[in-house]
RNA sequence: GGAGGCGUAGCCCAGUUGGUCAGAGCGCUUGCUUGACAUGCAAGAGGUCGAUAGUUCGAGCCUAUUCGUCUCCACCA
């Protein structure tokens, strides 16, 4: 089979995947023979497609997973897709506004039915955007948080937690979104910091005519939910007004004045309105103080009827309105501008209220101590370590977790109520009549559950639980949770404490946590900005590698990337240079029988590439098992390109080009073996142009996807001969430099005069130094003073190499080449003698630093006299 | 208010436990169609590692302070 010229994946990516879908390679089943390696995937929402963000998730586990797999690990990438309750019940409301038609207007039933469609629609093409991303995931095991077996998980764990008495229904102050009309959770709401007003009102204080409180708020519109002003029992101002009674403006209520620690001296007035149904913190003052609690917002963000003549008003106008009114009769002292924190929804970024409303609740505080221990005990291992810090604070902190939700798609609460005795029933099959009263009037609570808490169970939910499975058992704990630190609190914290609550096991050992993905200048890609990259796009430009290796390269653990046009362009020519290379070998061992390695008579260049591909192997997988992909890549660019292709090629040429067949074949033998052994390793990360050319080799029998993963191995490190090449390298380079800092002309072969003690090494290698340095003659001289004509020259260790002038143009710039050295190597000179001439150093530092130094210092001192001895010479 | 990240070549970033680590890529300069590759080859230029002080025989790496920048958490009405 012919390679094209050029690297087109177009050709092979689509033809190789379904190959290996259709030859099973993905699917794992329990096998006792092997250890299992599991990673569940963070499930990517229904909302709509993948997103660049998404695509380095996958492609960092998608590397880990091949990876374990070609090591012979049972591995299972458990995919699966989440029905983001929220998140897509906004989309879907939007889709029916297009139609024009409202939620409402469809009924619970035909908005699950478009739900459901919407859920085909797009889980299906994240499925396929997986697909072409190259993961390698096992679709026989596909899992939807809504399909039959996570929604038993749910109602399992719903059922068990809820007669723990760790689940209760409660009215407790709670963030509102008043656009999507629903409860969220704290994690839900996000914060930023907005401009408004300080707004100070003058509350008159009955039966002293002319007397007010001033309460400094920046939500006035909520006023007509006060119940109390509050002062600190230590603020002389206002001691004498505790327990007096206020006159509510706007609605002439009565409220009293109460004394709490909670009031700060120093801010505001020093008076607090109190607002329970409003605020958290006036809900706890209220519970202090037994105030009432009085809702004045509906459900929709519009003013209640206890809102006097402003019921049906939306908050906002209110506010205005209010102000304005107050203004009018005189008793808005003065307003002040101020910046605060305002609460938004994370899907429809409206601004959310606190409002007390009846929700069901997880108790927090014995589910997180567990969960807190397992990361203390190192149990479970945040990559990097910092996001345990993060999570601690996260869980030492955490309050009761709200879970019930007024949307309809989701998982339904499953809980009965029977009209007729009240019996609550929270039952894990659906019930048809009251177990109490036997009444078949019951009714199901309208709401859903936070569509985090079935997420929450996803990575024993997906192999099966209740059930103790095969899989469950075989599969669980997890090894490694890949995800965004966006998500540390939303998933992997609920993870773990579930995990342990309902399995009592870890859900996984470690947390590998990357950054985003932000554009080329490092702005967070957003739909306002434009700047998204649709990776579809980039797969169909340039291939689902590149795209893979463009987000792996550079990774580092936890902070964010960049990706940039540049950044593919660069990652397509690695994959380029790497086809081109792979085309060389094969072409050169067209109609030879490749040999095993242990057959091959190895020369210096085969042992030094092979010594080279060792310790690459060694650092590659020692940076894979520790997750550090970015590092584990670039170690296999680098030694593929500058090992492979710029120096064993490149030195092959001589045998390959030669007469000798069984060098030939040496040679081909082992040029196959390291390509082959390096396609491995570069695998898990460019999985489909590995397995083309892989293909191609000769002796392929089978995928590169299930070969085994190359194995460091101690005795294919030679180590005289890595030191003999550098030795050569060093010349080569020499006398390239020489060449072109003379001005030669890149064709001109010249001659070359030799000092050493080591004439066989050379000998030995001369036709690599000819070919690759452009070298005529090697002669051997016993010193400098033997040579009589004009020389350029260069000192090495244990090598001092001369070119004859002859029609080299330019001294001069040798001249200033030596000078400069001269310069360098009188700095090194300086630099080793002061730490020699320093007693501390000479004492205390460990002997082997202190030789190593004063051999330094030796072989600077012998270099500096030899060039100042050509120095001289040319100057003369 | 609390916590954390980052600040190294023009740009974007690597630098494991302090002692050949001052590095790669892109860009730049010079020269090359050298029988795999111009998506390439060869040779170069370029940085007092944010600032200051300290610990140490020795600091990009440790400590303190400081400046700049980004992020997360809390949410004083």
């Amino acid at each position: 089979m012919e390679m094209q010229k050029n690297y087109n994946p177009q050709e092979f990516e689509g033809r190789i995947y379904k190959d290996w879908e259709e030859k099973g390679y993905f699917t794992a089943t329990p096998n006792d023979k092997k250890i299992p390696f599991t990673i569940v995937i963070p499930p990517p929402n229904i909302t709509g497609q993948l997103h660049i963000g998404h695509a380095l998730d996958e492609t960092l586990q998608d590397s880990i997973i091949r990876f374990k797999r070609m090591q012979g690990y049972e591995a299972l990438w458990l995919p699966g897709t989440d029905h983001a309750s929220i998140a897509t019940e906004v989309k879907i409301v939007e889709m029916l506004k297009s139609e024009g038609i409202s939620k409402e207007e469809l009924g619970r039933e035909g908005f699950l039915k478009r739900a459901w469609q919407w859920k085909e629609q797009y889980g299906g093409r994240i499925v396929e955007q997986l697909k072409r991303l190259g993961s390698s995931c096992d679709w026989t095991k596909l899992a939807f948080t809504m399909d039959e077996r996570c929604s038993r998980a749910v109602r399992e764990v719903f059922v068990n937690l809820y007669e723990k008495g760790l689940i209760y229904q409660g009215s407790k102050i709670i963030n509102w979104c008043p656009c999507c009309k629903t409860a969220l959770s704290d994690a839900e709401v996000e914060y930023s910091e907005e401009d408004s007003y300080f707004w100070h009102i003058r509350y008159p204080v009955k039966g002293e005519p002319d007397r007010f409180v001033v309460v400094a708020t920046t939500r006035p519109e909520t006023m007509f939910g006060d119940t109390a002003v509050a002062v600190n029992p230590n603020d002389d101002r206002y001691k004498d007004l505790i327990g007096k009674t206020l006159i509510l403006p706007l609605v002439n209520k009565e409220i009293p004045v109460v004394s709490d620690d909670y009031v700060d001296l120093e801010f505001g007035t020093g008076c607090v309105k109190i607002t329970p149904a409003h605020d958290p913190n006036d809900f706890e003052v209220g519970l202090r103080h037994n105030l009432e609690v009085i809702r004045v917002m509906n459900d929709d963000g519009t003013m209640n009827e206890l809102s006097g003549r402003y019921n049906g008003m939306d908050r906002f106008e209110c506010r205005k309105r209010v102000i304005e009114d107050l203004n009018y009769i005189g008793l808005l002292e003065k307003f002040e501008p101020h910046k605060h924190n305002v609460g938004h929804c994370y899907r429809c970024k409206n601004s959310v209220e606190p409002i007390v409303s009846k929700q069901w609740f997880v108790k927090m505080e014995e589910l997180a101590k567990p969960a807190i221990e397992v990361v203390k005990n190192n149990s479970i291992k945040f990559t990097p370590e910092r996001f345990t810090k993060i999570y601690y604070n996260w869980m030492e902190n955490i309050k009761d977790w709200c879970i019930s939700r007024q949307l309809w798609w989701g998982h339904r609460i499953p809980v009965w109520y029977c009209p007729d005795c009240g019996e609550v029933m929270v039952v894990k099959e659906d019930p048809t009549s009251c177990r109490k009263c036997g009444s078949t009037k019951i009714y199901q609570d309208e709401d859903v559950l936070d569509t985090w808490f079935s997420s929450a169970l996803w990575p024993f939910s997906t192999l099966g639980y209740p059930e103790m499975t095969p899989e469950l058992k075989y599969f669980y704990p997890t090894d490694v949770l890949v995800t965004g630190y966006d998500i540390i609190f939303f998933w992997v914290a609920r993870m773990i404490f579930s995990g342990l609550e309902h399995m009592k096991r870890i859900p996984f050992k470690s947390v590998l946590i990357h950054g985003i993905v932000r554009d080329d200048q490092g702005r967070k890609m957003s739909k306002s900005l434009g700047n998204g990259i649709d990776p579809l796009k980039v797969i169909d430009e340039y291939g689902a590698d590149t795209l893979r290796f463009s987000l792996l390269s550079g990774v580092a653990q936890g902070s964010d990337i960049r990706f940039s046009k540049e950044k593919c362009e660069s990652s397509r020519n690695f994959i380029n240079k790497m086809w081109n290379a792979s085309r060389f070998v094969l072409m050169n061992a067209e109609g030879i029988e490749v040999l095993p390695l242990e057959k091959c008579k190895l020369n210096v260049c085969d042992k030094w590439i092979l010594s080279k591909l060792n310790s690459c192997i060694k650092n590659v997988t020692l940076s894979m098992e520790k997750f550090d992909l970015g590092v584990a890549l670039s170690e296999v660019h680098d030694f593929m390109w500058y090992d492979f292709c710029d120096w064993y090629i490149e030195l092959t040429k001589t045998a390959l080009y030669g007469e000798n067949q069984v060098v030939k074949q040496n040679t081909v033998s082992v040029l196959i073996y390291v390509l082959s052994e390096t396609l491995k390793l570069l695998h898990p990360f460019i999985p489909f142009v590995t397995e083309e050319i892989y293909q191609n080799l000769p002796n392929t029998t089978q995928s590169i996807m299930v070969s085994q993963y190359p194995k460091y191995n101690t005795r294919k490190t030679y180590k005289k001969d890595l030191e003999k090449m550098n030795s050569v390298m060093d010349i080569i380079k020499a006398v390239r430099a020489i060449k072109v800092q003379t001005g030669a002309p890149n064709s001109k072969k010249v001659d070359l005069l030799v000092v050493t003690n080591n004439q066989k090494l050379v000998k030995d290698t001369q036709n690599y130094i000819q070919k690759l340095a452009g070298v005529n003659e090697i002669k051997f001289v016993s010193s400098k003073q033997e040579i009589n004509e004009k020389v350029v020259s260069q000192i090495l260790n244990g090598f001092e190499i001369y070119i004859p002038l002859g029609e080299l143009v330019d001294i001069s710039k040798e001249i200033e080449r030596l000078k400069s050295e001269l310069q360098s190597v009188e700095g090194e000179i300086a630099r080793a003698e002061g730490k020699l001439k320093n007693e501390g150093f000479i004492s205390k530092a460990p002997k082997n630093l202190v030789d190593a130094e004063k051999q330094k210092l030796e072989k600077y001192l012998g270099l500096k006299a030899k060039i100042m001895l050509n120095l001289k010479e040319y100057e003369s």
